[in-house]
Parts: C-alpha cells; sequence; structure tokens
DNA sequence: CATGAATGAGTCTTCATTCAT
DNA sequence: GATGAATGAAGACTCATTCAT
C-alpha cells in the first residue's frame, strides 16, 4: 500500500478539486462539503488543510495570476516589436485558458464579487497591471504604424481583453480545438476584420 | 398626494430593483431581504407579489428575451444585405445593453447556473435562436463577399457574441460613451481589424 | 341578476368550506388562503365575516356539537330502556356522522391540539357530558341485565366511543352504503358479538 | 464520565424524541426546534442526522410498519386456526401500541396527510397488505364457523381495525392498565358481545 | 489527518392578520 | 363586502466553521 502522498501535494490536489467546482457551479453555489465530497473527505476535514473557502478561492486565484503575469511581463520585456508581442500576449493568454482553465473561469465569473472583499484587494492591481501591459503593446502598435491610426486604444483594450476572456467559457481543454488553433484564428479576425478586402 | 401607481406596475417596479441588484451582487448574493429592503417593505411581502426568487429571476429574463428576439428577428426579417444585417444587430445590442443593462448582466453572469434548473430550459432555445440569427447573417455574408471567405463563420459567432455581450460588465447606461457611439466603433474594429492598411 | 344571499347565509356558506378544507386536509394544513380561494374571495376578505381562524373552527365545533347534544339529550331523556336507549344513539351518531361529516372529522382529528388553547376548553365539558350519557346507558344497560353483567362499562364505553366516531374516516355521506345500514350493522356486531352461537 | 453513545444509536435517540412530539403535538404542529430543543442541540443540527423532517417522519413510520408486519406475518403464516390466529392478531396489536406508541399515534394521526405526498405513497401497499391480513382472517373464521356466518366481513375488518388502532388514543404505556388485559377485554366484546345471552 | 457532532448566523418561504381604499 | 398591499412572526433548511476524539 502506497503511502499517502506529502501534505503539500494534497493541498494542490485539493484546490484543483475546489477550482474544478467554483468554475463549473460557481462560487457561491459550491458548499465546502461539494469540495469535501470531490475529495473523498467529510468537509470539516477540509479545514486541515484551508482555513477557510475563501482562502481557497484566493490561493487558486493568485497562483493563476502569478503564472500568467510571469508570462506577460517575459513578453513585453523581450519582444521589442509591438505587434509582434500583441500575438504573443494573444497566445499565451489562450494558453493559459489551456492549463488554468477553472482558475480563469473563476476569476471572470467571481472576480467581480470576490474584489469587494479586503482579502481580494489586490485584484485591482492585478487590474491595472493587466491594463498597462495590453494597453501599452497597443498604443505602442499604433504609434509605431503596426495598428490603425484611428483605432481608440482603450476602446480596443477592452474589446480585446473581454474576447479573448470570455473564451473560457466555450472552450474546452483536450477538445478538438487546440488554444494554439483559437489563437491563431482570433489574431486573424482581431487583426484583419471580417471585412473582405476590396482591392 | 400623488396616487399609488396601479398594481401591474408595482411588480415592474420590484422586478426593476431585483434586476439591478442580481446584475450588481449576483443572483446568489442578493438576497430576497435585500431586494425588499430595496423596496422598503418587509421580505415576505415580496410573496405578495411573486412566488419566488427564482419567479423574479425568470421574468426579468423572459422580458428582455422577448424584447431582444423582437428586435432581432424584425432586424433580419427586414433588411436582405447581410453587412447591414450585421450592423443593425451589432447596433440592437448595445441599445439593449443601454436599455436593459440588468437584465443582461443577469443573463451574461447567471445563464449558466440557472440553465440547469427545469425552469429556465427555454434558455437553451434561446441560444439556438440566437446563434441561428447571428451564425445565418454571417453565413450570407460570407457568401456574397461581404465577409471574407476564409473566415471561420462559427468562430466568428462566438466572437462576436461574446464581444458584443460582455460589454455589460463595463458599459454604463447614461455615461460619457453612448450606446450609439461604442457600437460605431465596435463595428470598425470587427469589420476592419486593428491593422492598419499596408497599401 | 338574483341578490346576493344576505349575510348570515354568507356566513353558514364559508364555514362548509371551511370545515370541508379542515376535514379533508387538516386544520393546520388549511391555510385562510385556501378558505378565500374555495370561496372565490381574497383571503383578506374573510376576516369582514370572522376575525379568525380559530373563530371558524370555534363555531363548526359548537354548531356541530349543539345539535348532537340536543339530540342526545332528547334521547336518554325520552327513552327509558336502556338497551334501546343506546341503539338510538349509536343510530343518531352514524346519523350525525352523515349529516356534519366535516365537522365530525374536524372534531375528531384536531380536538385534541385545539384543546389546548383555552379558546376551546369547552370540549373537556363536552367530553364530559359525552361520557356520562353513554357510560351512563351502558351501565343502566348492565344494571338492567340486558348487557352482560361481566362487561367493564369504562372500557365498553371507550369502545363504542371509537368505534362509532371513527367511521368518520372511511364513511362517505351519500354513497352506497346508508347511515341506516352502517348503524344496523354496527349495532349487531356491538351487541351479538364476532362469535357464532354454538348452541 | 459515561462514553457518548456510538453514532447510530444517536439517530435512534431522536428519532424516539420526534415521534413523542410528533404524536403529542401532530406532525405539523411539531417544529424541527421543538425536536431539537427536546435533545438539546440546536434546530440546525438535526440535518446532520436527517435531510428534513419528513425524512424522520418517514423513518419512525417504516420502522414501525416493517416490525408490525413482521409479527402479522408470523401469525398468518404459523396459526391455522382463524379464531386462534385473530386473537393473536389482536394481541399483537395492542403489543405494539404498548411498544410503539408513538409511531403508531403518528400513523393513526397523520397518515391520511402524509400519504398525499409520493414520498408516502408505500402507506398504500402497507394498507393493502393490512387489509389482506385481518379480512382474509376472518373470512376464514366466518368459512370455518368460528364466526358467525351473517357477518359482513368488510364491516367486520374496518369495525375491528378502527377500534384496535383508536385505542392508541387513550392507552398509556405503562400504567395502570396492560395491553395484556386490555386486548383481552377487546377480545371478549369483540367476540361475545355486549349483551347478555338470553338462554 | 480525518471523523462526527454540533454551532450560529442566515436564507427562502409561509401564513394569519391588518388596513387604507 | 371586497381588494390589494403589506406586516411580523415563525418555520424548514443551508452552510461555513469549530472542536473533541
Amino acid at each position: 500500500m502506497p503511502k499517502p502522498p506529502p501534505t503539500s501535494d494534497r493541498r494542490a490536489e485539493l484546490l484543483l478539486l475546489a477550482a474544478a467546482l467554483f468554475a463549473e457551479r460557481g462560487y457561491k453555489n459550491t458548499t465546502v462539503r461539494d469540495i469535501a465530497d470531490a475529495a473523498g473527505i467529510l468537509s470539516g476535514s477540509l479545514y486541515h488543510h484551508f482555513d477557510s473557502k475563501e482562502t481557497m478561492a484566493d490561493e487558486i486565484l493568485r497562483t493563476f495570476l502569478a503564472d500568467l503575469f510571469r508570462e506577460y511581463r517575459a513578453i513585453v520585456e523581450r519582444e521589442g516589436d509591438p505587434r509582434r508581442a500583441f500575438e504573443q500576449l494573444v497566445h499565451a493568454s489562450f494558453q493559459a485558458i489551456d492549463n488554468n482553465h477553472s482558475a480563469i473561469a473563476l476569476y471572470q465569473n467571481e472576480a467581480k464579487q470576490l474584489r469587494q472583499s479586503a482579502r481580494f484587494a489586490y485584484l485591482d492591481d492585478t487590474d491595472r497591471e493587466f491594463r498597462e501591459i495590453w494597453l501599452g503593446t497597443l498604443e505602442k502598435g499604433i504609434a509605431s504604424g503596426a495598428f490603425r491610426a484611428d483605432l481608440d486604444a482603450t476602446m480596443a483594450y477592452r474589446f480585446v481583453r473581454d474576447t479573448v476572456w470570455v473564451a473560457v467559457r466555450w472552450y474546452v481543454p483536450g477538445g478538438k480545438l487546440t488554444a494554439e488553433a483559437v489563437s491563431a484564428q482570433y489574431l486573424s479576425m482581431i487583426l484583419e476584420g471580417f471585412q473582405s478586402r476590396e482591392e
């Protein structure tokens, strides 16, 4: 009989279950007991690992955001060309949807409510940095001539942000459509538009 | 002393309050007492008008959806040109965000959970018709040459759908930005793309 | 268009409806609104006729009990022969089940609970008189040699009381079995017993 | 310091309390808090053991009915002589009133209402088997000449059924009158009748 | 680490009753 | 007499959390 895995693994395992449930049913609709049931333990036992339901959500979000921003920052630091930076941001985002599906769904669906609690105030910072990265890239692209000069950068930022992240609602990790493919399609639509070029 | 409004107005009034709260705090996070408080009555008194919290959400959604589809259908029936139909659909959608902000927020944020209950099964039909209208218009546009031949219609449909509706999260009815203006900007971005035309 | 009937008739009408519902669903399970619905009015409107739900039950019971005891007293006063008095009491009781079915059901099923409220304290007097009448008749019958000398009068009293009144649970007024017929059968069983006479 | 009883005992303990209250005050009149108070815990804590008030009633009834029918079946299978079978059925019934007083009171008083809910539909089966056992025994007794040939078996069945069970209303377990004694008295009355034998 | 029992605050809902119109 | 809106008290049930074992 193999020994149970060390503590920290168990935590991660539980967080994965929790994230999946939060994503699927919503944070409020997921009870601590749901999570415990999924883990095959009693609800009270969860409190040996986490001191509250909020803590679980917190940890899920922090982990995901740390990962995402590490990537984002690497991209904008490494990539001088705004158009290519943009493409890589989009790509990294869809990759994240693929890898951290539950966490992103949680973020998308619950951030607004969670943010109201002091504990999640850091989500405001997150938004700010998020905005800086994307908006900065778009503005550089406009300045460099890569993007249309008449583009309203703020509006474009919202547009892209929403478009990319909302995909978490329909994208199925491990499904037929790879993150790669979706990313390419999105870029093509966003960059070139729907309209056929009348030459 | 102004006369109190007739009966049915009271219902509508309460639904408006409920919708605003559902939109702001989420369905689950809004208590029946929150709604009653907002209306200045006791929570039990709400049950004089509605037989459950669910009924309120139901009525809010049905009313909004009926309105929206009336418009959508009128557009696709009236407008032969797919490009113009598309523009009008986008326009009507932003107009709806302006007029029915709370209901749309409720729909966007809670439909997934509500749909699980038999009572809201009709949301599946709604989705189907929604898809038919938008996808049909996009496909006609591709066929007519208005839209790029290499456009993946299904993907484009998702793209537009998400893009348009998610705007409910940041659009402020009665704010500086009119629905008209946002609609125009969106169309410009979607149709022409971000990329500057290299002529 | 005929005028609506005068007040007191309306009261009686409402009491009939209430009694039927109390009997069918139980007192606690019948809401004031159920009664109002049955009468085709709103629940608040009932309070023009009765000042409480309790009042309705009270009135139903009092009316029935007054009727019943009027008959009971007449029988024991009129009829000298205990055996014939007994038969007439049984008969009158089944007749009452036929005529006041709802009221008796209410009495049978709810008296125990209602009695706890001071308002229904008179039910204790009722029981006492009830007991005197039946037990008296049985004892006279034993003394006169009409009933078995070794009969435990108290036990016999309980036996008859229960036997007769519980019939309200299955007796259907206006059904195939008349009160007359049931009464005769009961008497035959009670008086002669199940056992075949081994002569 | 005595150890607290094992788990399943706690359930049984709570059911006993609940049954007593249901029997005493009626199902509807007994609040979940009443039960919890009687157990010295908070009302919400009851839900650790039972998932609803209905479940408690259900479990109480099922347990009692299973016990009773086990006995009934044993009697009719074992005892060939209808007269003796009849006596034993009566005896077992009064014994049950002694042992399961609360459950029987609950059954007597609330079955009619509970039966309306699908959850308690099995009570119809119970009634059917109940009827088969008693009616069968009576009919065999009539055929064998043990009971009067002119006895209306169906009516006699109702008569006995009601007579026996209604005793739950006045029989006090542990009182002066033993189940044994009551049973004997009842049998004497039912079998021989009130009437003195005119030899 | 986990169990099982319990807490306590809160949620939706019910319902008898009141009252201005 | 009746309506329609509301009250207020209570009821069943939920759930995050605690804690002795």
